[in-house]
RNA sequence: GCUGGCGUAGCUCAACCGGUAGAGCACCUGACUUGUAAUCAGGAGGUCGCGGGUUCGAGUCCCACCGCCAGCUCCA
């Protein structure tokens, strides 16, 4: 008895009439052609990958997915961490596997073995697993009901994996799909190349710890990271990218370029060079400037606190493991370190601004109250996650709290997602945006929260952004819009934040009065826009490899005189310069000048400025712009000319 | 905090199987007075992260601590 037909239409809209059950294989090479049939990797059947071998049994759409197609690359990197698995398994008995995804720009696996791998042992697996790739082993799929999959994960001692078929079962799957190459096998949902040897190549790159679950309560795994291409070529350029985005990391330039330093002594706090500082209070200026002109105000308040201020906030109970604290002499050494503490270093400036907001009766008139600080906080951040200006312990923000009326919430949000966005674009920094809402740590009760939630996603979808959801991600007084920038190795890192909080209002018992003459509550919201002052410089570094722009430069210009008989007149240039308010040095060296320019150039200094006899003589300068080639070179230019031109780049962008 | 790796001059990096710590750049001195990415010569610079141990002898081997790097947990 012959199948019924099946219709299925191709992309460009070409439909095709096959018996029910051909599978994806068969249709491509006898409809298609044999070209695409040895070409491809895994078809799209009305929206959902699978593998080849699956049989066509309704009519659908379909496509097909070449190395030609960029979503590929999942594939081969998802088949990797099976190929890697296989062979650690062979490699070193006794191992459990557990889950192996693949990730942005490769894939891992995690491992549950008593012994740490090597690097040495990382060369000998990765051998291993190109040769299982060119051992052209296919990859064959096969259902199996959970008596079975239990019966066969058990058989084989993987303890993890039983937790995993449970839960997947518990979820209220009725099968589980098994994945083969060679002898080995794994469940996933797929799909999988039609073999090993379409993976191409595959490079291992670090192992590190990492947790069952992704809990620390858990048991360590030991997760070894790789990535894979289609050709030998890709990978080899992938890797030269990846060299060159080290180039830029802000930990390497910094030093090159003498912007910042740390010391054992003090793990987590920069030291800022004189050119750092003045990026760091460049930034200052252009944030306070900007807050000025939209409606805020900028206070002080004090650093340390009495722990009475962190208990009545709630950061007490929450958050003290974070915070510096200060012992009292006078307490029982016996007692605990957070019974005999007494003040502590302010790691947020929240509960000082709602102390500020309650020292004074309130109007509405006054809101929204937008209170700016970029006062020093402090966190104990764990040792292991302090990373250059990314992760410090201490910072400052430029932060603000805007106590507002329920209101003026969707309004305000609009306005401080347009600040966010004009800042950034004016670095040309992308960024993603993000809506975190309730964590379990938090403080509150859910009707609370549900009100701030809803608020804040209505005003965030005023705004009309994209965003993507992060549930249980929020601050533990209330949910949070983030905005993450990355940085030059592909690190997502948090700077913006607009958080609303409906409770330290409630725990402040902060007030205002109404037209009523009635006391009313206000609500808050805490923002920054940079997020700290270190990460963004930090992210900064990576974005312009260095190259500040004239603005943001901490040194502008710099005078490169030929000889020494031209040392007077560039005196007299750098003065008219540093009258103007531009930051400008003279090249007091008596290298040659193309000593004096590479200098220069190494220093990443937007302009050198060589004056020799012509400049003497037509009292000008011979501005060359920071870059390479004979366009870098502006020829003579009269002082005036140049001046004005390095004045419209010194303006602060925003 | 956890797992793994690393720590030699200001910077980048050498030093074999345990046997007297070395280079380039930067710095200082002198000569050269120079036109768009490196002038020449000389000099100075080290508690090999810190502390213990093994050894006739430790930069090298072992232990503990500090710091840094990658990842995990956590976060601006």
């Amino acid at each position: 008895m012959s199948a019924p037909d099946v219709v299925i239409t191709l992309p460009d809209g070409a439909q095709k009439s096959v018996p029910a059950g051909t599978t994806v294989a068969e249709f491509v090479r006898t409809h298609i052609g044999a070209g695409l049939a040895k070409a491809a990797l895994f078809a799209r059947v009305d929206g959902v990958d699978v593998d080849l071998a699956r049989p066509l049994d309704r009519s659908a759409q379909l496509a097909i997915f070449t190395a030609k197609n960029p979503e590929s690359l999942e594939l081969i990197r998802h088949d990797a961490a099976h190929v890697v698995a296989s062979v650690v398994q062979r490699l070193f008995p006794g191992t459990q596997v557990t889950i192996g995804p693949s990730t942005d720009d490769g894939f891992y696996y995690d491992f549950a073995r008593d012994k740490p791998f090597t690097p040495e042992d990382l060369e000998l697996i990765e051998r291993a697993a190109n040769e299982e790739i060119k051992a052209d082993r296919p990859f064959v799929r096969k259902e199996v009901t959970k008596d079975e999959a239990l019966a066969l994960f058990g058989g084989l001692g993987e303890k993890f994996k039983l937790e995993i078929i449970e839960d997947i079962f518990a979820k209220g799957a009725t099968t589980l799909t098994l994945y083969s190459h060679g002898e080995w096998t794994d469940f996933c949902l797929g799909p999988h190349g039609p073999s090993t040897a379409r993976v191409g190549v595959i490079k291992l790159l670090s192992v590190a710890g990492a947790y069952w679950r992704g809990d620390h309560r858990n048991a360590q795994l030991q997760r070894i990271y790789g990535t894979a291409f289609h050709t030998q070529k890709d990978l080899d350029a992938w890797v030269h990218q990846q060299e060159e985005a080290r180039k830029r990391d802000h930990r390497k330039l910094g030093k090159e370029l003498d912007l910042f330093a740390f010391h054992p002594a003090a793990p987590g706090a920069v030291f800022w060079t004189a050119h750092g500082t003045m990026i760091f209070t460049t930034l200052q200026y252009a944030m306070r400037r900007m807050c000025l002109a939209n409606g805020y105000v900028e206070i002080k308040t004090p650093l340390l606190f009495n722990k009475m201020l962190w208990e009545k906030s709630g950061h007490w109970g929450k958050y003290r493991e974070n915070m510096f604290l200060i012992l009292d002499p006078e307490a029982d050494p016996k007692l605990p370190e957070e019974e005999r503490a007494s003040f502590s270093l302010k790691p947020m400036n929240c509960p000082s601004h709602h102390l500020f907001f309650e020292m004074k009766r309130r109007s509405y008139r006054e809101l929204p109250l937008r209170l700016h600080t970029q006062d020093v906080l402090h966190r104990n951040e764990a040792t292991g996650v302090l990373s250059g200006l990314t992760r410090v312990r201490q910072f400052q923000q430029d932060d603000a709290h805007i106590y507002l009326m329920e209101s003026q919430i969707t309004d305000e949000v609009k306005r401080l997602t347009q600040l966010i966005a004009k800042v950034y674009q004016a670095f040309g920094l992308q960024f993603t945006a993000k809506f975190a809402t309730r964590p379990e740590n938090k403080l509150g009760d859910d009707a609370l929260w549900d009100k701030a939630e809803a608020a804040l996603k209505a005003a965030l979808e005023e705004t009309g952004l994209a965003y993507e959801l992060k549930p249980g991600d929020g601050a533990f007084y209330g949910p949070k819009i983030d905005f993450d920038v990355a940085d030059s190795i592909g690190r997502k890192w948090q700077l913006g934040t607009i958080q609303l909080d409906y409770l330290a209002p409630e725990r402040f018992n902060l007030g205002y009065i109404g037209p009523d003459n009635a006391e009313h509550r206000p609500v808050v919201i805490h923002r920054a826009i940079y997020g700290s002052f270190e990460r963004f410089i930090g992210i900064l570094i990576e974005h312009f490899a260095g190259n500040f722009p004239v603005w943001l430069a901490p040194v502008q210009a710099r005078l490169l005189p030929v000889a020494e008989r031209h040392h007077a007149w560039a005196e007299e240039v750098q003065a008219k310069m540093l009258a103007a308010g531009l930051r400008v040095e003279i090249d007091r060296s008596h290298g040659k000048l193309g000593a004096m320019i590479r200098d220069a150039q190494l220093a990443k200094i937007p302009y050198a400025l060589v004056v020799g006899d012509k400049e003497v003589e037509a009292g000008g300068v011979s501005p060359r712009k920071h870059g390479t080639g004979k366009e870098a070179d502006l020829g003579l230019l009269a002082l005036d000319a140049f001046l004005a031109q390095i004045g419209r780049e010194a303006e602060i962008p925003y």
